[in-house]
DNA sequence: TGCATTTCTTACCAAATGACAAGAACTTTT
DNA sequence: AAAAGTTCTTGTCATTTGGTAAGAAATGCA
């Protein structure tokens, strides 16, 4: 039961010595899921953070004619929650659910609100999570902006090409925000090039 | 020199007693600008944060070919900075203009890390300020993949009236990810309805 | 005030995208 | 293995959007 992984990606979101992030990794659990499975349903409090060390993990609203909209893609090293629902304790109303079989490590709300008392390495790290995850959500946005479809289905499979492995183009699709039917056509297009 | 609206905030964002509010709001100091000043610009590290408590403020970044893609719109009761750049003491990528004579509270970074350490209701403070806009941000996005150009428009001038009358059309059109003729076109059609 | 600049609208046309439907390819279930 | 369901592609057509340009309106500046 190594978290190697967990301790290294720690260290990477902020510099401290290994004792440290091995002090903090212990309030962490492994957990197992089978693909498919959900690690957060919409209406209910997401009490758990978890750090995704294997497999893919997608999140996702239904819109009002039951269509399902992606709003993440997880996948090995980073945490998957949603944010305003774990810290604010109210009803999320994104899905998570696993593309794969998924083995995590993960945190109660509790024992991290206590962990944030007592460990100032591991609040600042937290927070520095926190900025991470929301430099990232800029630049998607600032991508929706500013690109072409075409340019943001080839950034999406330059940066991450694993999330194609294992979920279905339509989930892409909605990712970048067009239909399946305007991808099929950009990626035959980018085939004739 | 009253910072009741800058302890309003705080209070809304967490919940605290008149007089912690009061004694984290004693940390921040006035500061005027005056209309398309520079508040930060892109290059250089954003070393403050300010609350805005009169004008609009708008985040820009200017693509390959010159033009401005707006980012963000500031207004009355918000912060306004690049989190990333001021947090991680990185150079920043957007610029944050005024679009009107402002009156803001300004916090340094060396105070925030200080006050921070020192300050515990301050520190909670922050972090749900980052989840807040966190959580804005995500909205937004879903705004992108699953309304219409119309929709956005509408959402927009429905939740944020107060920007139209500061800000150009160009402006606002960048921000919802259309042209200008576009928008225009959006707009002549919304009137015949 | 008068000139220059910017903003906003409108028109035209080409390109991109969506809605819908049909069929092929592939998976899952029974 | 057969049936049912899903995914992906393709075609058609209507709609939306972008690019460009021109002109009107508004604004800023000398």
């Amino acid at each position: 039961m190594s978290k190697q992984a967990l301790i290294q990606f720690i260290q990477n979101v902020l510099p401290m010595s290994e004792e440290k992030a091995k002090q903090i990794s212990q309030h962490f659990n492994e957990k197992l899921f089978l693909k498919n499975d959900y690690i957060l349903k919409e209406g209910t409090v997401c009490r758990e953070s978890h750090f995704i060390e294997e497999g893919l993990v997608r999140g996702y609203v239904v819109d009002l004619d039951g269509n399902e909209v992606t709003t993440h893609f997880y996948s090995n090293p980073i945490f998957a929650n949603d944010f305003l629902s774990f810290f604010k304790r109210v009803p999320s109303k994104i899905n998570l659910q696993t593309l794969s079989n998924c083995k995590t490590w993960v945190i109660s709300y509790d024992e991290l609100q206590q962990c944030f008392h007592t460990i100032p390495e591991f609040r600042e790290f937290g927070r520095m999570m926190l900025i991470n995850s929301y430099s990232r959500l800029q630049n998607r946005m600032l991508g929706m902006l500013q690109l072409s479809s075409e340019q943001r289905y080839e950034k999406l499979i330059k940066t991450h090409p694993e999330i194609f492995q294992n979920t279905s183009l339509k989930n892409i699709a909605t990712y970048i925000g067009i239909t399946d039917t305007s991808l099929s056509r950009i990626r035959k297009e980018l085939l004739h090039k």
